[in-house]
DNA sequence: TTTATACTTAAGTGAATGCTTAAGTATTGG
DNA sequence: CCAATACTTAAGCATTCACTTAAGTATAAA
């Protein structure tokens, strides 16, 4: 039932840091597969998959939907924008900073003067 | 001598991934401190925070420079920018899908009427 | 020159991680 | 109904991880 909880910038970040779940990400980011398809080109267990998907979908990047006996895994967009803006405000913030000194100098030169 | 080579995505989402890099970040994000500021709200040992600085500098994520006795950490802007611009890189993929998909859908309903 | 500061490095530890195999449970096609 | 398919779940295992303590090395201050 966890996978209803709103998805942490821990979670995703976490999610993230694993290649071999940012390859699912980036297979999903074409289209829709099952678990089965994802197992292919990964070269590792079924099990192993389930495994990903699981932290995948807690973490509200991956959305899956179980039809008859296959699972489709698709993109869920929401957490990989959450993510972009976590990175987002850290550049502002940095930003910010930059210009702030930016002003100080000028400032100082135009004590100079 | 890693720190000069050209950062990874890899590494940069291996870096994201531990909440206590991500925070040394937020706090490099408002201004340059030494390695023992850092220590101080993360509440670890310094050889702790080193540990972490190694991670997020050969990633490219932090740049550190030692002068005397005290090493001050600053953020690396671009490091941030290239973990965003893979989130940028997915959301156009999954946008540019969900278009064709849209696409599709009004060519079939062209053929109905 | 002694002492305090600011890291640095090495070694060790317990817990988490990513994977495997093996033995399930539902669905579906023949 | 029976077998193949598509997962699912559990247990185990090697490795990596984040951390610690302890013992360094430079640099700066007294």
């Amino acid at each position: 039932m966890k996978q209803f909880d709103k998805p942490s910038i821990d979670l995703i970040f976490r999610a993230l840091g694993d290649p071999t779940r940012r390859e699912i990400i980036e297979i999903l980011s074409e289209k829709p597969v099952s678990v089965t398809q994802l197992a292919v080109p990964l070269n590792i267990s079924l099990a192993a998959v389930v495994q990903h998907l699981q932290l995948l979908e807690t973490s509200g990047l991956v959305r899956t939907e179980k039809i008859g006996r296959t699972r489709t895994c698709r993109i869920e967009p929401n957490g990989l924008a959450l993510a972009g803006k976590w990175i987002e405000n850290r550049r502002t913030l940095w930003e910010r900073r930059l210009d702030q000194l930016d002003l100080y100098l000028k400032t100082q030169k135009e004590k100079k003067s």
